[in-house]
DNA sequence: CCATCATATTGACAATCATCAATGTATCGT
DNA sequence: ACGATACATTGATGATTGTCAATATGATGG
């Protein structure tokens, strides 16, 4: 994963509707109808958020019968999740080496 | 770390200039002008991308004569990891409970 | 075929964003 | 005091966003 496509999942999860239903899927695949119980927006809206979750890949959406059962893609998350976690601080003493400019 | 505070987070992470910037900090801070020279924008726009980074509390700046000292904000990075790493995947047999829609 | 339910699409609006040129504000070296 | 450097702010522009009402699509059940 580069830094391009941390980028656009980023951007998906910038709104705090897209982390909920990101969770409430953590939970096994999900109907539409349920998610919209769930949260306090309208059935377009949600339709709205669950495309930008899945066109960042972290979503996929399966259609059986009437209903869109979503589900959570996890080599996507996973992958984002190694990648956030790779980035860790300074270690103090390496952030105590200050600034080349001085 | 509240769903809110992720969403900004990830909000000021979801430009991929911003993720480069976090991530060259992690080798311990950087002036302004060290930064600048090795990305690809102007001056304003470096300022901008830090007062983002900086209003959600992943980065801190300290004035040191001329230079502003840019670095990780260590405890706000690792709360911020610590809650994305939270989020598993469902199990695959939690997973094919499916969905009660059925 | 018709009514109903689940979901997508369209169109609109106000809000936010990334970017840059121009300008302002400090601070340093001389 | 002066010129140079580091950085912030302002103002403008084109692009993107979140939201909803209205409408369309598509499947199900009678």
């Amino acid at each position: 994963m580069d830094t391009n496509q941390v980028s656009l999942i980023c951007k998906a999860l910038s709104d705090p509707n897209r982390i909920r239903i990101v969770q409430l899927l953590t939970y096994g695949e999900q109907c539409g109808c349920e998610l919209l119980d769930q949260m306090q927006i309208t059935q377009p809206t949600l339709s709205h958020h669950m495309k930008a979750l899945e066109d960042c890949g972290l979503v996929s959406s399966v259609k059986k019968g009437k209903w869109n059962h979503y589900s959570l893609n996890c080599n996507q998350w996973t992958a984002f999740r190694d990648y956030i976690e790779s980035i860790r601080c300074a270690s103090e003493e390496k952030a105590e080496g200050g600034c080349r400019c001085s």
